[in-house]
DNA sequence: GTCGCCATGTCCGAAAACGGCGAGCAAAGC
DNA sequence: GCTTTGCTCGCCGTTTTCGGACATGGCGAC
């Protein structure tokens, strides 16, 4: 809805990504087609070079070059949710954790259905890395920009994760 | 809230008057010691000389030489509010109206009842002029600054009307 | 007369529903 | 016996929904 943001569209090898920023860091990374895909608002404004840093370390990502980001974030949420996306932040490339680790983490033992519920809302994936969390039982559970993606990425991570 | 926000306390006849102004003009005007009156918050700035000119148009309505006020306003509310508050301001001076013939003014007849929860939000008291309007029956019905200040202006309002 | 009922927009608090979960238990299949 | 599957229930932050309360006035029924 804020007028000064910014926004791109870049291909991968998962789909199309749409990139949001604002002047204090990227808002939100979405996987298009999927049904939780964020909407582009009239008075954004596309605008590529904003995003030069942010496509260059994804393309290395998706190369599997990188394990990191380091760019400015601003992500919008609660701080509830504020907690549960920097617990994600600290998972290392490769590895996973369930919702209940998680929860742990932000001192909350028991809130690990709010902890679901919040990655859930994380608008910034794959570099606020939600695909990293699953069921206690070892399935996936659930993605934001679909399953298929969640395989992917944790596939693609553990194939480069020794190297 | 905004910090850009200015106040001033100013005498009045029926007692210390609150001002507040945003940069694009008057937000506020509370007849203080009533329970609706609104805060001073701890970000905002007071000063006086920002409102020089309200207050001297202020002290010219007091002293019944002036009947109506020239100055920005920037009062925040609904669609609904705004134009409750517009139709006030086309009462003139000494005169009043019923809340059904307020409601009719903005075209929604029926909502005279709407038209007094509206009127009991006017964060503007006085230059918004929302003591012009009473009951059908010619009672006060209420006001947020207090009865006592309601029937104090209209009958301030009336001495001066004719001269 | 006067009492009760209804209409109008907004705000606020309470309550309920809703998830990207996890554990415990029973029943079925092997 | 042991695993697997499918319930049920409790957990917790967020969102949605709902019900009142208000600066009123007209109408019908008694």
């Amino acid at each position: 809805m804020n007028p000064s943001t910014r926004y791109t569209i870049l291909a991968s090898p998962i789909g199309k990504i749409l990139l949001t920023a604002t002047p204090r860091g990227v808002s939100g990374l979405w996987i298009m087609g999927q049904k939780h895909c964020s909407v582009i608002h009239a008075e954004w404004q596309e605008n590529s070079k904003a995003f030069t840093a942010a496509t260059r370390q994804l393309t290395e990502y998706f190369a599997g070059t990188r394990r990191s980001f380091d760019l400015p974030l601003d992500a919008a949420g609660t701080h509830f949710q504020q907690e549960a996306w920097a617990a994600l932040q600290q998972i290392p490339y490769g590895q996973t954790r369930t919702y209940q680790q998680q929860a742990a983490v932000i001192g909350r033992p028991a809130a690990m259905r709010a902890v679901g519920t919040a990655n859930g809302r994380n608008p910034i994936s794959i570099i606020v890395p939600c695909h990293r969390v699953i069921g206690a039982n070892g399935s996936l559970t659930g993605y934001g920009g679909g399953l298929d993606a969640k395989q992917w990425l944790l596939a693609h991570e553990a194939e480069h994760a020794s190297a």
